[in-house]
DNA sequence: TTGAAAGCGCTAACAT
DNA sequence: ATGTTAGCGCTTTCAA
């Protein structure tokens, strides 16, 4: 049984309330008394309950995150070091992180409004937005605090964090340009995630400043995995008239597209060039490094929590809808066309 | 504000006990007012407050899992996967994922204090063991309910599920024997995690089997990431005499090593064999396919969830200690030795 | 400077 | 079949 208020009103022969205002500082608890509880405390290993606190405060002092799994395997380097980033700024802020998975539907739904009618978090984390996204929707027509690391379309009177996917893919697509390929293809990602439709556009507009047409008989639709990746572009590449650069809309799948670039015979970053998006750690080590477009993913989990919890806490933000400017990395994946 | 059973008390025109004991479906109820009372609680969406439930059970149906973080920068599709396996197996019995991330050390043994002190937890699960764990220690000691995804030394009576690793590195080793490799270098994990050392075993109990001696200079340690992959084989290749064959100690730093492997010219799955441990989705997709041995990460974190579950709920475990058998996955990235 | 009392929302032992 | 009472551990009026 843990130490309570009431063991050290006893052991210190004061009232519960005394103790509990000496062990928040309160000013109208003479120095003395203070000392003798705080000492008192210390000995007996007082650590006050949380539950009983978050009771009585109605807060839980808890933010909450529902990942979007669709598959049971779910293995996103994206998410770990976006948990870690959420996660390491939370508990500097005094705040837990209670993490669930769910796929996106009904369930999902219900998840958000079982954690916030049973009092179980105070703010909720969004991730990976879709176009038409329910949970901003929900939670902003109930005012519920929330942070969303992505936009949606139709609404834009929220906070959120975003980084110009539009822009990322804008600098990709010149860069392949500027290399000298026509044909490029695309795995882009599902059409219900918000940033895919921005990706898209992103490219588009590459093109059509350079006078080409965007082709949509070379662009596939991935589900952002290796698998996914590797699938598309094996399609892609077995067409008669193969692309000669390929945009995939997220590191794993342009990881993948390279997996099935080399086992058709293609050298990536010769015969077929090859960008990601994200830049995680693996693209530094794949073969070849991967051309992509950098988000620093820890950082925004940092912010978004920081947001979140300043939301909850009543005060001031700074800035309530981030856009980073993305930053193109250019590696060995990608180079100049030859016919 | 949400409902309270106090609100459908009145509603109903009973007393709270019974409108709680009805939702409860107590059978002291009489089956009109049950009715009555689901019908009201239903209508008012009313969802009862966890906090205060907690708060009365002195139970907090949530289980903890503190993320053992390095760097800041924290990727590893392995623990994305484990988590997915875990929150899912909580939801679906009902109770909460808190999720930490802490660098190993004292700072992180008082955050697992802290959470059961102040009873945020009802039980802890463990990763990524180490040889000497203050964690496992601790949890012991205070017979507090926990459930560890590897063993450590020294203590063999909790609950855990691990992989055989020791067997798993031996298949590894006999398949690169079997490939006519006697030059076998290897990048070990750290060596306070506890399965760093039981890998390690593994290969010289395979090499000293076929007459062939453990060399400590083609040893380097490494630290789980693909950075310290690349750094490490780089080094083992740079040797007058390099290896013919890498283990590497995880997937990721097998995938690191492949990138210095070919960034040295040397074609992997031909002049060099590489291999890892893990099986992430990745290894599937690397260039050359690796060869590594399968951990089903996802249902061992469910695995774990549940037996760490049944072990708060004061339930009999079936099994308390779980030895997985490895599975060998030989893809491209190894091959015969050529002279 | 301190304490008594109320209450956060719920469950459960004990009446009736 | 239902209600009364107490209490989980804490914070916060209000009174002394």
């Amino acid at each position: 049984m843990p130490t309570t208020l009431e063991d050290i009103a006893k052991r210190v022969g004061k009232s519960i309330t005394t103790v509990s205002r000496a062990l928040h500082d309160y000013d109208d608890v003479s120095p003395e008394t203070k000392a003798m509880v705080r000492h008192a405390a210390d000995e007996m290993g007082y650590i006050p309950s949380s539950t009983a606190q978050r009771l009585q405060k109605r807060r839980s002092d808890t933010i909450g995150m529902v990942l979007p799994t669709f598959g049971p395997r779910f293995s996103d380097p994206f998410f770990s070091e976006f948990i870690a980033g959420v996660g390491n700024k939370a508990a500097s802020m005094g705040h837990d992180l209670l993490v669930s998975t769910r796929p996106p539907g009904e369930l999902e739904l219900q998840t958000y409004r079982l954690n916030i009618q049973s009092g179980r978090v105070d703010g909720f984390i969004i991730v990976r937005t879709r176009r038409v996204d329910e949970r901003i929707k929900y939670l902003h027509e109930t005012k519920f605090p929330f942070v969303a690391f992505g936009r949606t379309e139709g609404l834009d009177d929220f906070p959120f964090v975003d980084e110009d996917s539009h822009q990322g893919m804008y600098l990709l697509s010149k860069h392949l340009l500027g290399l000298g390929h026509t044909r490029i293809g695309c795995i882009s990602g599902p059409p219900e995630l918000n940033f895919s439709n921005q990706r898209l556009e992103g490219i588009k507009s590459a093109l059509v400043e350079v006078g080409l047409e965007y082709d949509p008989t070379l662009c596939q639709q991935g589900d952002m995995t290796q698998s996914g990746g590797y699938i598309k572009a094996e399609e892609l590449l077995s067409l008669d008239q193969p692309p000669t650069a390929i945009i995939a809309c997220n590191d794993l799948m342009a990881l993948g597209a390279m997996s099935a670039a080399h086992k058709l015979g293609f050298i990536v970053g010769q015969d077929i060039s090859i960008t990601g998006f994200d830049d995680i750690p693996m693209s530094e080590h794949s073969h070849p490094p991967l051309t992509t477009v950098n988000q620093p993913i820890y950082d925004i989990g940092e912010m978004v929590c920081e947001m979140l919890i300043n939301l909850i806490l009543g005060q001031e933000l700074e800035q309530t809808q981030i856009i980073l400017k993305p930053m193109l990395v250019v590696r060995q994946s990608t180079g100049e066309y030859k016919q």
